[in-house]
DNA sequence: CATTGTGAAGCGTTTCACAGCC
DNA sequence: GGCTGTGAAACGCTTCACAATG
């Protein structure tokens, strides 16, 4: 095994391949698939072979030419790269529908980020328990960060409370935040922010369906050049 | 008003970004507000002000020089270039926990996408209402979809059955797909598909995490070069 | 000899910088 | 004078094409 060259920067978009290919590898390797070429697994990731090469060159080279790459030495080498090898506890602000859900649904727990702690601003939500957490009132956010040692934090308020929590996710000490309400947070920095929005998945694709059909049925305008069908696959 | 010169083709980059700007102008016109310069619109949605003035340039000369933007006009022009001048229904399959929890929210209806369906193969699920929908076998999809006429299918199964899911929305003639299953979907490329997957997310949140910390905790390397604070807000 | 790893070309996106205009 | 609209430069990502190699 070659000697641990971490700290290689990695570029984003291939960072936000990794835990796509990690996914299809492990698939495999439960399936008893022992190597894999970039072909194949840029066929079952739906993208271009020359660039899985790319973006697996980044971890180190860690395939044989002319036979592939292991698939259990590359889901141990992306995991590593990922931080994976261990689990990372995450706290979630917002036990309304969507809080709970959360917290419930298995890709949190079943995935290395368990449901450390999940907190509401309404005490008619305390002492719930979903997901294995019981809900406690938001201001023992940051005993809950510290003494469970926890760096992710994810918003599930309402819009109007979403500033504030991400606020008090970061006065207590969160440096990662998964932010599911519709609201550019204003953070430091310092601080990574995802954001997953329903409304704006929805709109980008309203955005082609409305292209897609707007020379055929639209009556009110007719002057328009013919569609052609896109395969966009974003 | 500048007559309809629609079918200008936006970049990919943009249109992902023109639901943001318009939920931040929406608010603004709720706020009152008339006008916003392309630098007050950056700073709310935490861009570029440059970009701000590029992306809404291929809307067309929409501003006045010197003043900026009226509000409600650019609310009316992009709401038009992203087809939310009417609503979309949608369909779901599944009504599992993110099932019922996607149709129970607000995301959906309240925003343009009424749920006007809803699936499972699950017997026991049948006929249980959830957000106003009443759950159907999933083989009344192609009655559900003609009789609707809708467009946009979102997939809320597991894993496992997304792939079948996704087959049966096209073969029901569904154009676009949001996919919330940890699953790279193969559809033909006629096809719209946008994934939400929030243990990806949670992945990327890791490796910056993972790179913020390796270099200060981390007792196995230590020949690493020092980590600078890096603003990961993508 | 199949397949990787990678320079280099190609392409889309971002940012700069300033002319154009109200 | 202030702010938009936009060529052009800069940047990052993708794809090509092929030399390197087990």
């Amino acid at each position: 095994m070659p000697p641990h060259r971490t700290r290689r920067r990695i570029p984003e978009a291939t960072v936000a391949r990794l835990p796509i290919y990690l996914q299809i590898l492990v698939e495999q390797a439960e399936a008893g698939v022992e190597n894999i070429s970039s072909e194949g697994l840029a066929e079952l990731a739906a993208v271009n072979a020359a660039k899985v090469r790319k973006d697996l060159s980044y971890l180190g080279s860690y395939g044989t030419r002319g036979v592939g790459y292991e698939v259990e030495y590359l889901v141990y080498q992306i995991r590593r790269e990922l931080g994976l090898d261990h689990d990372w506890p995450v706290v979630i602000v917002g036990a309304g529908n969507l809080g709970q859900a959360l917290a419930g649904h298995g890709g949190f727990n079943d995935r290395g980020f368990p449901v450390a702690g999940i907190v509401d601003i309404d005490p008619g939500k305390f002492d719930a328990v979903v997901g294995g957490a019981r809900v406690r009132p938001i201001d023992e956010l940051p005993q809950i960060v510290a003494s469970k040692n926890i760096s992710i934090g994810v918003v599930a308020t309402p819009a109007e409370g979403a500033q504030n929590a991400a606020d008090r996710l970061v006065a207590a000490g969160i440096t990662s935040i998964l932010n599911f309400a519709p609201v550019v947070l204003s953070v430091p920095s310092t601080i990574s922010v995802r954001k997953v929005d329903l409304a704006v998945e929805l709109q980008i694709l309203s955005y082609h369906e409305q292209r897609r059909t707007s020379s055929a049925q639209n009556g009110s305008l007719r002057a328009l050049p013919a569609e052609r069908g896109r395969g966009v696959t974003a």
